[in-house]
RNA sequence: GGAGAGAUGGCAGAGCGGCUACGCGGUCGACUGCAGAUCGGCUUUAUGGGAGUUCAAAUCUCCCUCUCUCCA
């Protein structure tokens, strides 16, 4: 089955084909790095890592531009409530930025340029926006003027310039032959960061990166152009004015868009201030659970964000975990080049394993559903369940279906980080610690002494170590909350 | 004032003309000294309200109500 992707343009669902067949050029609009990045801001990242990891699954070769805003008015002003340089402050941000990106598994684009690494770039495209009479400089200032391009304005919101209401949120400036103007240039006012250009010290608004940096490394028309819905306008619609008019070629044949994430189906936003920060979040919940959480929501639909959606997320994904544990322990180890006798796969184990494939392909080839996609994850759950049953779960079926799993699963980034969390504890002393007293409460089990056996369990699981009596008493490190 | 997205079982969330999604929770039973894990049953034929099209609508059309987002 084909890929088919939403586009905002024109409002549906599209054939995707690259432009150079097998090649991808996608661009996706970063953080301005004034502050640490909130679960909004992951949740667009993540989004668009699957898009990236999946479209290289289909055999595309992605080229991913995603820039850093590094010098605004945001940056500035906190730069200097803190007292240190503008492009210190973003770029202690941009390794905090990483950080986060590292754990939540978020690959590296292939490009991150910075803005204020692109500056001569950014001046040479507005130099030849007023050549082509689309811009206009006052005082120092350059703006575009939206009424030269007036047949591009709205595509991606679809509204004409007639009904925009002028100053709905944003003051007036007389200085602009518009309203509807905006900046490409700024002014620096006395004592603030600035670059020499021709219409004297300043430093380039912000729509102006992404067309310089995209025409820059992908060229005048890009394949996918992504971004949270609120960077719809006046961000993207800028930049199609802006890139249209100065390389005169479709800019971006695709437009994606993420939904929001919401608290209290409110937009998480940092000036409603109802965010939580990845930081934050990741204090309480691990990595993959938050990785879980937005990607089991499909991209372009909201997200509720809340301690109980999280709680949610952990025991499912926690399913997915226990599930690959089991697996992995029936194949054995196969890292070290050991390769164990597991005998030969059944027919319909293999079958099975091309056919869970296939639904998550076509889930994903449907808009990137994720949803679907982590929901045929789970049918490997249920498989599983029913092979056991019928007594046929042996290595080699295990193996299949392992490393089906583990395919899929890298589409969506999930890592099942066997054993992680028992480092915690200390290693093997601390593993021989536990097992020491799994001894002596089988002992006093088998006195019926109950009191010695229960105050043995309830004191591990204090120290979040959960014991669990089968047919041998196994021991594993408690999910956060449950030792509480 | 305009534009966009949405309203689905207890919660969460897919489907977008016919096929009881998936997940979480709750509950009952099996197994357990108990708990957990596991297995089976039930909750679960739900789609904001109203009209229409159709043999058939959560899915298409129209009207209404409510929510969120955006307007340099």
């Amino acid at each position: 089955m084909a890929l088919r992707v939403y586009n905002t343009e024109t409002r549906r669902k599209e054939e995707f084909t690259p432009l150079k067949e097998g090649h991808v050029g996608m661009y996706v609009c970063g953080p301005t790095v004034y502050d640490n990045c909130h679960i909004g801001h992951a949740r667009s990242y993540v989004a668009f890592d699957v898009i990236r990891r999946y479209l290289e699954y289909k055999g595309l070769k992605v080229t991913y531009v995603q820039n850093f805003t590094d010098v605004d008015d945001k940056i500035i002003k906190r730069a200097l409530e803190q007292g240190v340089p503008p492009l210190v402050l973003s770029e202690n941000f941009i390794q905090e930025y990483f950080k986060d990106m590292d754990l939540l598994n978020v690959r590296r684009a292939s490009v991150h340029p910075k803005a204020s690494e692109m500056i001569p770039d950014m001046i040479h495209v507005i130099e030849g926006l007023i050549g082509s009479g689309n811009a206009y400089e006052v005082e120092g200032d350059v703006y575009f003027e939206v009424e030269t391009a007036r047949e591009k304005f709205g595509t991606l919101r679809h509204q004409s310039l007639e009904d925009m209401r002028d100053g709905a949120r944003v003051e007036i400036d007389t200085r602009k032959r518009s309203p509807k103007d905006f900046a490409l240039w700024k002014s620096a006012k006395e004592g603030e960061i600035s670059w020499d250009s021709p219409w004297g010290p300043g430093r380039p608004g912000w729509h102006i990166e992404c067309s310089t940096m995209s025409t820059k490394y992908l060229g005048p028309t890009l394949d996918i152009h992504g971004g949270g819905m609120d960077l719809i306008f006046p961000h993207h619609e800028s930049e199609v004015l802006q890139s249209e008019c100065f390389n005169d070629r479709k800019f971006a044949r695709y437009w994606l868009h993420n939904g929001f994430v919401e608290i209290n189906s409110e937009k998480m936003s940092k000036s409603l201030k109802n965010f939580f920060t990845i930081k934050e979040v990741l204090e309480r919940f691990p990595p993959m659970v938050i990785r879980f959480f937005l990607v089991y929501t499909h991209y372009r639909s909201p997200i509720d964000f809340s301690d109980v959606a999280l709680e949610e997320a952990q025991r499912s994904f926690g399913r997915l975990v226990d599930l690959h544990g089991a697996l992995s322990g029936l194949v054995g180890d196969v890292s070290e080049g050991v390769i164990p006798d597991l005998g030969t796969p059944d027919d319909e184990v293999l079958k099975l394993a091309y056919e869970l494939k296939s639904s998550f392909t076509d889930a994903m080839d449907d808009d990137f559903n994720t949803r679907i996609a982590v929901s045929v994850l789970f049918r490997f759950d249920s498989e599983v369940k029913r092979i056991r049953a019928g007594g046929n779960l042996n290595g080699a079926n295990a193996y299949v279906l392992l490393s089906m799993m583990d395919e899929l699963s890298n589409i969506l980034g999930f890592e099942y980080g066997a054993g992680e969390d028992d480092d915690e504890l200390g290693g093997e002393l601390a593993g021989s610690l536990v097992q020491l007293l799994i001894d002596i409460r089988r002992e006093a089990r088998a006195r019926k002494d109950w009191a010695t056996s229960d105050a043995i369990r309830d004191r591990l699981k204090e120290l979040g170590v959960i014991l669990e009596d089968g047919g041998e008493t196994t021991w594993r490190m408690a999910r956060p909350g449950e030792s509480e």
